[in-house]
DNA sequence: TAGCCTGCATACCGAGGAGTATTCGGGATC
DNA sequence: GATCCCGAATACTCCTCGGTATGCAGGCTA
């Protein structure tokens, strides 16, 4: 990716910095926040407490590093989908904002680790904003490509793009969430009829005009 | 409710321990599981670990008590709606579904206990058992609704109605979780839209059967 | 190669909390 | 009214863990 650089004292930090970042997401998915302790992950990075403290206020300032390193890796991804040409053409951008986000988001892990996310920012007003922006990142990116999508199609939309974004976002995230608790709620039958549920609502007004409801469903 | 009871010993100690479910109920909301001690549950609910300890074994059991009887307020709810003769009639039991699930599930306080328990039980294999049966529970009496209004209705689902089930009640568990990450984002619009939606894909034939597609959104 | 600076390791402290052993008090029973 | 019983209060233990203070080694500069 980066053209390769001799090991300078900051980058030896900044290797350390993320390897105790990577077992912090790690650690904090499969034990929480509160039942995670700075020792498990320091080990588990290879490290002691020691370079934890060194490159961390404390623990709070490592869980929120965490998050913003996710942040970041989640804009990377939605703009990896968004600058390939495919994303700006009808019809062509669904299967692949579907398999993406398969691949980058659909994850238990990942998952766990956004419940924490988010019960800690339901506790702490700063992680709160921190988050809620960053949400609103998300959906913004999510509401400009349906609104493409109509504007490309010229009809109105079938709902409110800003709406229509957050229920498709919730939709998954909720699916997410009892996927946790049993696999088998969210088979690929299920997750399939999600996503032609979300597919036809953005599509009514083209199925009502066109009186073509036999793409509906499996 | 009940007839008037003296207090006898046993309904003493039933007392103390409801006390102490709801104030374990509280405290693990605001708190979270690991964030809340015994001490301040006991406190909360007027009395000390010594009660607790008297009516549960352990800090594990207490949480799973709670959660079972959380459950139990849950089945009672359902039935308390699908038992209403209204209920068994189309075109009249979804604002009475949606306004009960306001009254009882959309509440901050909920949702984080949920997570709670979800987060719970991702990580203990007899609480996840749980939660699963009571999860496979509620759906199927979300999905036999949706199948006896197709059955009124004499026509075929547009969607598996254990699907739409899923779907139903994962979009506004996720509507829940980003309500707490900022409440504007699931504005009374939001949700009504949400709420149209799915009722939109509910009766999706006989929309495009009938043309009308007039009701779809505000 | 002597000295220094820095990043991590090590050793330690104190607080808090789960769990336990014991005590206490107030009803029930005779 | 003496005794018993039991549910809750009290007091204590043990241990984990966040945070700090200090030690140390290894790579820079001269």
């Amino acid at each position: 990716m980066t053209t390769f650089e001799p090991l300078t004292p900051e980058r030896r930090r900044a290797m350390t910095r993320q390897h105790l970042l990577e077992a912090a997401a790690m650690v904090f998915a499969r034990d929480g926040f509160q039942g995670s302790s700075l020792d498990e992950i320091a080990a588990t990075a290879g490290f002691t407490k020691g370079a934890v403290y060194s490159n961390f206020k404390s623990k709070d300032d490592l869980f929120l590093a965490v998050l913003d390193e996710r942040f970041e890796r989640g804009r990377a991804a939605i703009r990896g989908v968004l600058d390939t040409p495919e994303a700006r053409s009808p019809d062509k951008w669904k299967p692949l904002v579907a398999s993406a986000v398969k691949e980058s988001l659909w994850d238990e892990s990942w998952t766990m680790l956004f419940l924490e996310f988010v019960l800690y920012a339901a506790r702490n007003p700063d992680a709160r904003l921190k988050l809620a922006a960053w949400t609103r990142h998300s959906l913004s990116q999510v509401e400009q490509l349906l609104t493409e999508e109509y504007d490309a199609a010229d009809r109105p939309p079938g709902y409110p793009p800003a709406d229509l974004a957050m229920i498709s976002v919730a939709l998954f995230d909720g699916l997410g969430v009892y996927r946790l608790i049993d696999p088998s709620f969210t088979s690929d039958q299920t997750l399939t009829a999600a996503l032609q549920f979300l597919s036809d609502a953005i599509d009514l007004d083209v199925a009502s005009q066109e009186g073509d409801t036999a793409t509906k469903a499996r």
